[in-house]
DNA sequence: CGACAAAGGTAAGTATGCTTACCAAATCCG
DNA sequence: CGGATTTGGTAAGCATACTTACCTTTGTCG
């Protein structure tokens, strides 16, 4: 194992490098110019419009400065709209457009779909197998990560 | 399978934060200053001294753009050297500096051990069998990425 | 009430990781 | 030999994905 190629990290860096590509390649196919965590944020929103940009960044597990920019571009394409919240002035509630909300709608079954494509290497039971292993995987290194996924409060 | 977190493309991409978070936290801890795809370059190097950019960037399953930009800074930080090749002036040969051999060779056990922190959440058998999965998968997408690996004919 | 700490957001900076476009050099092939 | 293509590298630009630092607002607690 001296050797990088059989590193997890590495390993895993090279199945993102390939899951973004194929994201990337079918949403341009479809004419569609949305990257991985727009559409995070957009479906995120879709299911719980209103929250504000931490929480946001705590359910897909980025920091908040990241979700700021990627909030800034969605907003920039009138697909979310931000204002200030009454209640908490330091923060600022989200939601979608009626251009977001229509957006995501149509994304949905293509993102699903091309999901499919990433692990055409492996059978039907590898593939289930993996999954399982990824998500054990992942919520035991949790906190382990800079950006955490977190779940509101009465959610996990 | 509406929601996100149970999507591969998901999971790999928090899997791919834990492990970037575990590499950059230890590097720090033990006061080096080296990002993954810097220790990948300085690793192949090593094994393959002499190589020029885009070679390397085949080796790790880079783009040639971004290589170059990640050989300026090792060239920077005066781990590595770049001349211009003789029998081809287009390419740039590519060999580590003293310091730079001297850090690959401390680094390398540092690194293969904090592999193992990555998967700390799954049993002995399921992280070989994550590491097999993974392995299979990428292999198989490994054409679909935008930067494939890329390994020199009669090497594999 | 008032100092203080905690939290939401942004600013500036760095490193990936890609795109397209371009230049220079090597190779291919008629 | 000579034009066309390919290849290695860089330039400019964009979007993550983070760091630290800072400002504002809120909540806490004496």
């Amino acid at each position: 194992m001296t050797s990088i190629h059989g590193m997890p990290g590495h390993l895993i860096r090279r199945l993102h490098q390939i899951s973004t590509s194929i994201f990337a390649e079918r949403m341009a196919a479809e004419g569609h110019d949305v990257t991985p965590v727009q559409y995070a944020a957009l479906a995120t929103l879709a299911e719980n419009p209103g929250i504000d940009q931490a929480t946001l960044a705590g359910l897909i597990a980025y920091d908040r400065v990241t979700i700021g920019g990627v909030v800034d571009r969605l907003c920039a394409k009138g697909l979310i709209a931000r204002a200030v919240n009454d209640r908490d002035r330091r923060s600022r509630v989200l939601a979608l457009t009626d251009a977001g909300a229509a957006l995501a709608e149509r994304l949905g079954p293509l993102v699903a779909e091309l999901q499919g494509e990433i692990l055409l290497g492996l059978g039907e039971g590898e593939r289930a197998e993996l999954l399982r292993l990824l998500a054990k995987a992942a919520a035991a290194g949790n906190e382990f990560s800079r950006a955490p996924l977190v779940l509101p409060a009465g959610d996990g």
